[in-house]
DNA sequence: TTTCTATTTGGCAAAATTGCAAAATAGATT
DNA sequence: AATCTATTTTGCAATTTTGCCAAATAGAAA
């Protein structure tokens, strides 16, 4: 495998990785059509807010969501809305194990 | 999140596990369109043949590729082509970086 | 300013992933 | 049968990921 390649796959597989994770494809699931604040989103998923937070950290660092502060909360939406097409994929590889 | 949509996420996130290491994409790059065998894709990405073998039992799980078995090899093909999809929105995310 | 409220960061232990080496299998060839 | 050859499995140590708690920040409200 040459270098730029292997490059290529490194990176891809970071976005994979940002998301493999059962709490961050429910937070894209979760702010695809409507923003929500860490609070709201940690209540919904009911996990300490300190892991909520790291996990909107990890998706956010891959520009997959983006964070809008007002007032002292901090609304997430989806950036990339390919990635739902990712998730439907997902599911026929699921329905056909 | 309530238990179904929950296993829901559990799943697909396996999924998503599955693609995300850089040798696993490179296999999957590698045979969308000719079916090598362990030993090829051993000395293609240059690793021991018993980690290609396990990356390759991965995939095999998830239903991402097929094996074939042909005299002492084993020929790996492509099952799910929209994985290839995933890919390009993976990269679409990188660019954006 | 002091006090809330929301969010992030650091620390740490538990769990999962990774990759090599060695041993075990499977089956083809001699 | 004995011997190759390809692949898988086991064992294990190193690395990474995860999630809670406690402490730190940031900024709004009183």
């Amino acid at each position: 495998m040459n270098n730029d390649i292997e490059k290529e796959f490194l990176e891809q597989a970071e976005v994979f990785k940002a998301l493999a994770h059962p709490t961050r494809l429910f937070i894209i699931h979760a702010v695809k059509d409507k923003k929500l604040s860490v609070k709201e989103l940690t209540e919904l998923v009911g996990v300490d807010i300190s892991t909520m937070s790291k996990h909107l950290d990890i998706l956010k660092k891959n520009k997959i969501i983006k964070g809008e502060k007002v007032k002292n909360f901090i609304y997430y939406r989806l950036m990339i809305p390919c990635v739902l097409e990712f998730m439907h994929c997902a599911n026929k590889v699921i329905n056909k194990k």
